[in-house]
DNA sequence: GCGGCGAATCAAGAAATCATCAACACCGGC
DNA sequence: GCCGGTGTTGATGATTTCTTGATTCGCCGC
């Protein structure tokens, strides 16, 4: 449970997304433009900002800027069909995840859970852990049941965010999305590469495997052993 | 844990703040405005300072410098995004360390401890060990396995702050912020032949690395060998 | 059980990053 | 003005890491 705020112009999706959310169990309050919104989040203090993209009055991105000059809560961005790079500017500019319209409600939920699940974590001093599995953003430094990792960039990138959306099944596009940062670019291929390699350093593979959970036909997942 | 005094004029980030360091144990004052900020700190001497820029009544220099006239207590600022250059400025203004706004409350706190290590260790001879590393900063001289080195003011400055950041990640481009204190001048390359000078003395190179570690794609960590 | 398709792995070329050498610029003291 | 010491920039070679292609494997539905 939590409190959601929504900045969405339209009424219907803003009327079935509070919906939604409310009978999940949240607190949802929302708002029509950009203006109102941002006053409203400043002043409430939600949990987490939902924040529709092609607001009439704003750019996303200027309402994210002026947003985080003020307040860290996590913004979830939700875009127009599979508008990539735009999601990945945004992305930069603040925002800590994103969903593609039209979305169901139930994603967007997830992801409300993911970005809190996040936050709170991260509390810890920097340090996520599951299972045997030890992931250090400040050192960039992982280890299994105490065996430190030799991790290149690319797969502590890739083992840190699945880890911080541990249990949540991850396809390969939003890895590309968010841990490769390119919009266009690389096929997914290059995702099944890198999950190869990281799977050989966490001592497993795909047929045995132990964190790393394929999906099949959808992605992967980090689970709990 | 520590007695933190913030000043930030902004109400929601200041409860954030404050919250998030009470929850790792902190003690936690605030005030809105620099002179009531001013006033408070110098009646009660907390253990660290973190100053907002941009307050409405004062400018954070002017703060600055009224402060150190009448206090050395350690000062952490926070900055608008990527505003190099005036926190730089501040740095030579008196304060210890910068944070960039928006921040995450986990990693002003790291500050904050690192903040303090430093004024602790100084009180207690300000010499830093690790492994056979010794970094003395009051006398700015440093050794390894009791064989002291031959330091240039920047190599020193260098390792003195690898020290102090001791098995964090950190990147060049911070580097040039905190040790060269140069907004935007000098190319990142710049370091990377710093720090070859800097493993020559300390009778290591890049392919056989003992405190020095390259994490490729990010910057370099110093490690316990 | 068979065919189709996504996934996993291996291998090799491409790209990015880094380390080091060497030459040059700068600064203050003499 | 000259000089030693320092810091910066350029060039180059080496290393690490990433991507792509080809092939095999395994799941899933029929």
């Amino acid at each position: 449970m939590a409190r959601v705020f929504i900045i969405e112009d339209d009424a219907e999706i803003r009327r079935l997304v509070a919906n939604g959310l409310a009978r999940a169990g949240h607190d949802v309050e929302t708002a029509a433009s950009a203006l109102d919104g941002l006053r409203q989040v400043v002043a409430d203090s939600p949990d987490v900002l939902v924040l529709d993209l092609g607001l009439p009055d704003m750019g996303g991105d200027e309402l994210l800027r002026m947003l985080r000059a003020v307040s860290q809560i996590p913004v979830i961005v939700a875009t127009a069909q599979d508008d990539d790079a735009s999601a990945i500017a945004l992305l930069d500019s603040g925002a800590d995840d994103y969903v593609v319209k039209p979305y169901a409600v139930e994603h967007l939920e997830a992801r409300i859970r993911a970005v809190l699940r996040r936050g709170h974590s991260s509390d810890a001093g920097g340090r996520l852990e599951i299972g045997g599995l030890s992931v250090d953003r400040a050192s960039r430094e992982a280890s299994v049941d105490g065996v430190a990792l030799e991790l290149t960039p690319k797969e502590f990138d890739l083992l840190l965010f699945l880890t911080e959306r541990a249990g949540e099944v991850v396809t390969k596009r939003e890895l590309l999305a968010q841990v490769w940062r390119e919009p266009y670019g690389g096929s997914e291929r290059t995702v099944d590469v890198h999950l190869s390699w990281l799977r050989k350093k966490l001592g497993e593979s795909a047929a045995e495997p132990r964190y790393l959970r394929t999906v099949h036909g959808v992605g992967v997942k980090l689970v709990e052993p």
